[in-house]
DNA sequence: CCAAAAGTGTTTTCTCTACACCCATGT
DNA sequence: ACATGGGTGTAGAGAAAACACTTTTGG
């Protein structure tokens, strides 16, 4: 059958990945990216991408490209926008679909990091990106913002246990300005998803803050029952 | 430059458009499908698409197929999605990006429609389509619930001058569920985004109902203030 | 004992929802 | 005069917002 479509033209296709981390210290949202080892832009910043092969879907190249970076699966992904400008990329033309992926930033193994030409930066301090990819971190950003608003996405840039502090300043930092705190928790608690463990973080202060986890079982049963998730506060 | 991309696989691009009517005498929402000429998948139901070209970006691509099918321009449209599953065209290996467009029925010469092979069809009755093309149906659909609600879009699918009945109504045929009529009217009405006419809409009534214009310059510049369009109603 | 961060309720405001009757007119 | 669809307001419930003090404990 592919004599049908001989006379079409065909085209580079890649994919980009918006990789947001949170730093749970410092309290700041950031972005993996690549100080790029080889032509073109040699040298300057961009995010993880590559070239979709013959034998592997767009989220399988999304998938590739992610876990070469990072050495990890099963991440939060999801497939975001496709960028088909003429001449967004200078070399040649090449159509891009964007992903953007959730991960903890404990997570990351500092060797593959370094060993990839990785590095965390902190959103509000982005150096000047390569092609359109400043465009494709807008994007992802407003998407991050509605997303954890209504579904629990923000605990995959969290560990596992976390307080309810550190949620509230992961929140705060993705939206870009202050919450109330009894609102907050007030909120987050009425859903009846975290599980408080027995156990108190010490880091950070001299009372120590219970841990909580996220019950994702929990949640799956109460979505199929038409709950929804709601965080988006004063 | 291209040399650099030398081992690079191609691929077939295309773009598939979900075009969204509304007929505003049956109260329904209709979808714009093509019965194919050709091959593969001769006289099968199918979205209208289309390959990307050489010296034409997505959009273009999207905008032009749009346009030979119904030879308007300057239509509401958006991107949606890129399928990028390995064997969701038996034909070929092809990638294909959808966009959603919302035209007003009226609009659509009959003449054109025919000569293309285009007919409107119920969403609520739709014919069995090809390739993954119901799948991008349904996304589209979600898509447009959601965007209705928070963006003045469905206006585009409604004449300039349209009365709160048939606003309504065309509401409750995307929401596939009633709307209270009191409310609905409030809402929409303290927005004040509509300019009530002096003129009356005589078909469906003895006592008439008031024409209304949706007033886009007001709207943008509420929009620019932070104002949000909201028709999220009971 | 004090500094530093965690934790906790109540009141007010606003938004959402439910709901039933009168109006205008052509036949 | 009556049938048909258009148009209108209010009261109650629930959600969102504003807001300040007490608790714990290591140094």
């Amino acid at each position: 059958m592919k004599h049908l479509y001989a006379n079409i033209p065909k085209h580079y296709l890649a994919v980009d990945c918006i990789i947001f981390g949170y730093d749970i210290v410092e309290k700041e949202l950031k972005l993996l990216l690549i100080k790029r080892s080889f032509e073109p832009a040699l040298g300057r910043w961009s995010l993880a991408g590559g070239f979709v092969q013959e034998n592997e879907s767009l989220d399988d190249a999304a998938c590739r490209v992610l876990c070469t970076l990072t050495g990890l699966s099963d991440l939060y992904m999801e497939q975001l926008y496709t960028y088909g400008e003429m001449n967004r990329d200078p070399g040649a033309r090449v159509i891009s679909t964007s992903y953007f992926a959730l991960i903890g930033i404990h997570e990351l193994d500092p060797e593959i990091q370094k060993k990839n030409g990785a590095h965390w930066r902190s959103i509000s301090n982005l150096p000047e990106l390569i092609f359109d990819h400043r465009i494709m971190v807008d994007r992802a950003l407003n998407e991050l913002v509605e997303k954890v608003k209504v579904y629990p996405v923000g605990f995959e840039l969290l560990p596992e246990k976390f307080t309810l502090v550190q949620l509230q300043n992961l929140y705060e930092a993705i939206y870009m300005r202050p919450v109330d705190k009894r609102n907050f928790r007030k909120k987050i608690l009425s859903m009846e998803l975290l599980d408080k463990q027995d156990e108190k973080e010490r880091e950070t202060s001299k009372k120590g803050a219970w841990y909580y986890r996220f019950n994702v079982e929990k949640y799956r049963e109460l979505a199929r029952n038409g709950f929804f998730f709601n965080l988006a506060v004063s």
